[in-house]
DNA sequence: GTCTATATATTGATAGAC
DNA sequence: GTCTATCAATATATAGAC
């Protein structure tokens, strides 16, 4: 609460976000992300007063940054341009989570099998999925429609983010990236022309 | 190598197994196998002479799961019903994957983000992924097509197991058994009917 | 608020009796 | 081959000087 003009809190989240993520948050240890942050080991604990509750800030954070992200894409007028804009930005981070993979997915695995809070793992997740619905149903589709295909998006680049990770070929993200297109290209002309004649 | 009467190493495999799935690689202690196994601790070093190679049998007794498992599917004498068959083997498998996520999706991303041997990482998803790029060769694609389709049928069930436990909703799971099977239903009678009317 | 020093528990791994 | 005892390193977390 108030002011923090050190901002050393800040960069003890920064740091915990780049050590979780290369690392995963069991195998890295508070010396790590003290280290990296430029921040005694001791002075952690004045922080956060336990590893749990540094994952629970890192998940805020990125929580944050995700609904920056979106809010920069949501100001394409048309909502299909928006879901081409958050594939194509999957398509940029490819080599990245090939070589890390996707670092809300690790983040929300640890979460789910340590002892952390549970909602967070769920969280970071749910931000994309309900955006990703969102732009569905403002194309004109139904609400349960909307959200079976909001939910395929998002399963398509998870499961690229993890074989892409596993087996070091950057090739799955793009094979998703374009199936996603070709996908939500036809939904859109299905959409435009519901009862009739295919393009 | 030779014979192994006490059978404790393979004990030590299937404690570690299930350790590993339920708390991942480094959450897991060789303690927890060990007590797991009812094998004193100090005696695991006899069989692997680090944790290490212990996750390294791991893999490759998952591997030989594998094929096993899809040797069985093999029987099938379609290769469109093997395809249906594999979907139905996620499906099946849709509340243990929800609760503590995909084995193999959890075991490669340790591996990856540990100092293990990447190669453990890459074939436990590569037996899967070849299998079902033979099954698309074997319905007629061109090489190129059915890898790209085996590897499009992979990446679906795997975001969806990761979503599926990062969220605990089940759904995931079954959201990408219908889409699947209803993708892999329309390129079957695009197969059938390569210049032809629709269905 | 910041930092050093340290407590306490647990880890992977080893030595050596049986 | 099997097991007990233990080492050395590292982990989270705390105490308390400044």
């Amino acid at each position: 609460m108030g002011r923090r003009p050190s901002g050393k809190r800040e960069k003890l989240v920064a740091s915990a976000i780049d050590c979780f993520h290369q690392r995963g948050i069991p195998a890295t240890s508070l010396a790590d992300v003290a280290k990296s942050a430029d921040v005694p080991l001791g002075n952690v604990f004045y922080y956060f007063k336990s590893k749990d509750e540094l994952a629970h800030a890192v998940a805020d954070e990125w929580c944050a940054r995700l609904s920056g992200y979106l809010a920069d894409i949501d100001q394409h007028p048309d909502p299909w341009a928006r879901l081409d804009a958050f594939i194509d930005g999957a398509s940029a981070a490819r080599l990245g989570y090939t070589e890390k993979g996707c670092p809300l997915a690790g983040l929300s695995r640890d979460i789910r099998q340590g002892r952390a809070q549970d909602d967070d793992a769920r969280r970071v997740h749910d931000i994309q999925v309900r955006w990703l619905c969102g732009q569905f149903r403002e194309a004109g589709f139904s609400e349960a429609d909307a959200e079976l295909r909001g939910k395929w998006v998002m399963i398509g680049l998870q499961g690229s983010y993890a074989l892409a990770h596993a087996t070091a070929e950057e090739e799955y993200i793009l094979v998703a990236v374009q199936n996603l297109k070709d996908w939500i290209a036809a939904e859109r002309s299905r959409r435009q022309q519901p009862d009739g004649s295919p393009l």
